[in-house]
DNA sequence: ACCTAACTTGAGTGCACCCTCAAGATGGAA
DNA sequence: TTCCATCTTGAGGGTGCACTCAAGTTAGGT
């Protein structure tokens, strides 16, 4: 415990322009975006940004966990609204597909190209946690094959996750993400649910 | 036509040179790796790299259509080799995986990285129409669900090709892919074939 | 042996990023 | 108003890549 003295106005004022503009590159290119870019969005030197932040990950550190957080927390009650254990997964797996998709700062995370943002690095944690709770219950329920693992579903974000971060991304490769878990149910005609429901963004291809 | 009189010694071996140094390290790193790091280990200046190819893409079309293109022809007729649709396409898209797995340089080059190597273009054209081919194949067959796509197919060795790039890959990742096509059979109880025949190599995980 | 067109060289330019620190500006206590 | 601890600034140093070109070297014809 140091003792913090209170910061100066221009201090705090800075502070806050600095989380605005992060929030915004972040949200807009992912976490590796330019922390000059940053800097010059928020009308303040690249010097000011490292005294009040320090390195990239603290900026991270400062500005996603929340917003993160709570677009992770009403997924995942979203998520729990469904009634089956094959509902909550199919549905856990296109809304996180979706959601990485719009927001490319929580695909960097889910990707965990920062490790040392650790209060991001947690929360994230907890969402794939839940996905992973939804693979066991849909084991125990029997709906789900047991050679389709926790770490397959971790696989299948992570996929997910490198693939948005390709701008010539071809279309629809979403479908071949979602097959792998259509693949997995243990009664036939595997789900339209799944394959028909991603909503995301696809940018056009580089197709053919 | 221009008249084109024949190169002096020195730049005949140079050209050798270089092209060998050039074959080693697209392989080992892809088609990305630095142009002075194959100077260096062609023991010539990079000046002259440039004197000789012009470009990257001038180096890589000198270079990488010969072993790639033998690589996939072999590729090729041992697939056609197998008996019925199913197994062929299986086997294109296991071998494949493995293929650009162990080779960077034709992942990059199946993932268009460099699209002003048109020789090299060219070839891996022809092996991915050769795999769509199969998927009309299987389609007109019956053993292939028409909802899976050539374009589908496609974006399986897309995938694959930025899977292999990350070098933070979890472990077998390669399992979600070949499961979207294992999910695409007409028949029940879908093939543990591709499933468990993916040779390729796995990188360590950065799974928890 | 000489000569020159062909060839090689590598320091240099440019770019984009990260991060630092000496010098200057300023909030706010006294 | 004064004054200094706090804060901001941005040029500058470092890295790593692509690409160039004036100056020097050499193959090989005569």
């Amino acid at each position: 415990m140091t003792e913090t003295r209170p910061l100066r106005r221009d201090a705090r004022d800075n502070i806050a322009k600095l989380q605005a503009a992060a929030l915004e590159v972040f949200l807009a290119k992912g976490l590796d975006a330019s922390l000059d870019e940053i800097a010059r969005t928020a009308g303040v030197s690249i010097g000011t940004l490292y005294n009040r932040f320090g390195s990239r990950e603290g900026l991270i550190d400062a500005v996603i966990p929340e917003v993160a957080g709570s677009k992770l927390l009403a997924f995942g009650t979203a998520v729990l609204a469904k009634t089956t254990p094959r509902e909550r997964l199919e549905e856990f797996v296109t809304g996180m597909i979706d959601l990485q998709g719009e927001d490319p700062a929580l695909n960097d995370a889910i990707l965990r190209r920062y490790p040392d943002a650790v209060a991001l690095l947690g929360i994230c944690d907890r969402s794939i946690a839940l996905g992973q709770d939804l693979v066991r219950d849909a084991h125990a329920d029997g709906s789900l094959s047991p050679d389709f693992t926790e770490h397959d579903l971790f696989c299948m974000l992570w996929l997910a996750g490198i693939a948005n971060r390709d701008p010539h991304a071809p279309a629809n490769w979403q479908r071949v993400i979602t097959r792998a878990l259509d693949q997995a149910w243990t009664v036939g005609a595997a789900g339209q649910h799944a394959q028909t429901e991603v909503r995301g963004g696809s940018r056009e291809g580089a197709e053919k």
